[in-house]
DNA sequence: TGCGTGGACTTACGGCGTAAGGCTAGCCTA
DNA sequence: TAGGCTAGCCTTACGCCGTAAGTCCACGCA
């Protein structure tokens, strides 16, 4: 492991590289063979340093996992909550293909694993009970997927305007027998102002004061 | 419409038979080939009914919809939320392929409108102003699909032994370094009545708790 | 000096989505 | 009833994909 030879390729160089191309271009866009060619390298040598194309993946949600904020078991728990989802929100819209990959990976990488004894012992010195602390885990990531799946789907970047959006989606689909949502669209949600990212924070916030209700009982 | 003369395919046979052996065979198999042949077709008389793989997958999305209950503004938004939710979570766990396209369709079919119309409507009738709505959808939603999200890629059945499933999980794990981990695991998960699906009943109560409390304010 | 080995390359296979165009059965018009 | 139109299918072909199998070479060590 110390004395290596050729530079070449590394496990890790493949990671990154495979991170930034599906920043870049898309995960549609990420093949073994774009990925060599970003390397300079041929497809066939990638295999050297992961298994396959799903063991390639795997390792690109794992890097993502590491850019999370890990909780504090020292910092109040509800802060420290707030802040792991808003950086899960930041890495996870810094890298929407994460997102569609969560679903479908069933095997955590080291840095997920780590992530997520960060979150429960982070609980656990908040004064959740280990039942507790399943239930807050379970309710919190929902929420936190739940989010990033919508808000990445939607076709927009984070300043433009929502009003546009909405009616870019909204456009071409007849609204006719559909007056709530119509309502919506037009009184509140294309209204300046309003920003889907908002309900982040607000569901968030929600769910830490349900839990802080909850949080000394046992159920 | 009326006057079909060759019986051959539909858009809706289409959709259907694409449906079915996604449930069979997984989202994977599913090919514009592998869906020909098993309609005894050739591959590009689908594109007669579906303007690409796109449209399919689209379509496959909005069917399943349609099959979620849509509320009524007649009853308790409070019921008619959690039936909601526990219509979604036996759709989508009956098509487990469609909670991974949920992202990634970014226009909604007719169906899935008027599903989202009729849960608005619903909110609105129990006395939620437009924003109340919204904040109440989108943090709904949120759990939905965020559940979802986390329990389709558990690779186990509804039947099955958590302890099994985690034991398989972690198995090929070194745990070393994660205390919190390991105890939920061996103290909690992998005790015999616990199941991840009580979760969802849990997030879900939290969650309707909050929105009771929040309902007639204006935040 | 010679050899083993690790890390690259080459070739090849079967499958994918779909562009372009061909064939024919049945209907509509004259 | 004859003729042509068209909807709905099929055929062919292209450039991708993931990856199994095998080759080749430079380096570090004996």
């Amino acid at each position: 492991m110390s004395g290596r030879v050729r530079p070449g390729l590394t496990r890790e160089a493949v990671l990154a590289a495979a991170v930034e191309l599906a920043d870049r271009d898309g995960l549609a866009a990420l093949s073994m063979r774009s990925l060599a060619r970003h390397l300079g390298v041929e497809a066939m040598s990638l295999y050297h340093h992961v298994a396959n194309k799903e063991a390639l993946l795997d390792g690109m949600v794992d890097a993502v996992f590491a850019e999370i904020h890990a909780p504090t078991a020292a910092g109040d728990w509800r802060v420290e909550m707030a802040a792991r989802h808003h950086s899960a929100r930041a890495a996870l819209t810094g890298h929407r293909w994460a997102v569609g990959l969560m679903d479908s990976r069933s095997s955590p990488g080291p840095a997920t694993l780590r992530h997520h004894d960060a979150v429960i012992g982070c609980l656990r010195a908040g004064g959740f009970s280990i039942a507790m602390s399943a239930h807050a885990f379970a309710v919190l990531d929902s929420h936190l997927y739940g989010f990033l799946v919508q808000e990445v789907s939607l076709p927009f970047d984070e300043g433009d305007d929502m009003g546009a959006v909405a009616e870019d989606i909204l456009g071409d689909v007849p609204m006719d027998g559909l007056p709530h949502l119509t309502e919506m669209a037009v009184e509140h949600v294309m209204q300046p102002g309003y920003a889907f990212a908002d309900e982040f924070d607000w569901g968030l916030e929600l769910i830490l004061d349900g839990l802080e209700r909850r949080r000394t009982t046992d159920g």
